[in-house]
DNA sequence: ATGGTAGTGATACTA
């Protein structure tokens, strides 16, 4: 059995309705992740997206960020914000158990802060927020299932990531403090499923609409997804639909998707 | 060095 599990940040679920609802009737992911979709609960398109067969959970916020999960299996155990710290009010985090035909799945859907400008205080809440990340995911792996925190980091791993790192080397998404917060994630044992499978050149997620980037192939790879040894071992494949980014009315994100035989 | 674009919501702000 295949489960996919993708990750979109869509940039408004409800500008990009035509958008999603095409992505997903085409790649018909088991789990879709979604980030940035800039509105409340209540606004959100649920019929539409019901209609093709989803549950929804969301953890909405009036104007910015905004996470959810779309799942064809039954979605369990619920769980809206990332512990650690009561008085953050920014809706970046949502997490659930997927009743997959092949057992339960952990799934998260992630929108890590941004950072900008490096330094001050949003920086300073980036670096707070991947900490808090960090011990909730250490937490999770206690567990020994499979686990996929999916997700925009707003952060570029490597040099490699990014068509010419020296637009990028001061920027919060690729400063040293923000790859090492990254990899301290990583070192706790999880997997980022992109990097495991490299090997085919570069592929970016994100082409900022500013300064004809996209045209250009000016892209960076920010959007991952990091799973636990049990989902690793069951890791098959992964795809960036980059077509997502030529379409009319493109979010800025393209869908990452991973095929797990779980 | 600057400004380039998109979304929200009605003006600056976030990215």
């Amino acid at each position: 059995m295949t489960l996919t599990v993708a990750s979109w940040n869509v940039n408004s679920v409800k500008a990009r309705l035509p958008n999603v609802l095409d992505w997903l009737s085409e790649a018909k992911p088991d789990v879709a992740c979604l980030q940035e979709i800039k509105t409340v609960d209540e606004g959100f398109p649920r019929m539409e997206i019901e209609d093709l067969g989803y549950n929804i959970e969301t953890h909405g916020q009036k104007s910015y960020n905004g996470v959810a999960i779309l799942s064809k299996h039954p979605i369990e155990e619920l769980r809206c914000g990332l512990p650690g710290d009561e008085s953050d009010e920014q809706a970046r985090y949502i997490e659930a158990v997927i009743a997959a035909e092949g057992g339960p799945v952990r799934v998260a859907s992630i929108y890590l802060p941004n950072g900008n400008p490096a330094p001050g205080p949003k920086y300073d809440y980036k670096l707070a927020w991947m900490e808090r990340l960090r011990r909730h995911a250490q937490n999770l792996l206690t567990f020994e299932e499979p686990l996929i925190l999916a997700g925009d980091y707003n952060c570029i791993p490597r040099d490699s990531d990014c068509w010419d790192i020296a637009e990028w080397e001061s920027d919060a998404l690729a400063l040293p403090q923000t790859r090492a917060a990254f990899r301290a994630l990583k070192w706790l044992g999880l997997t980022e499923a992109f990097e495991q499978l490299d090997g085919r050149g570069h592929q970016y997620t994100f082409y900022d609409y500013q300064a004809g980037r996209w045209n250009k192939g000016h892209g960076i790879r920010i959007d991952h997804l990091l799973c636990s040894p049990q989902a690793a071992d069951h890791l098959e494949g992964i795809e960036i639909h980059t077509k997502t980014r030529g379409k009319e009315k493109a979010s800025d994100h393209i869908p990452i998707v991973g095929s797990f035989s779980l």
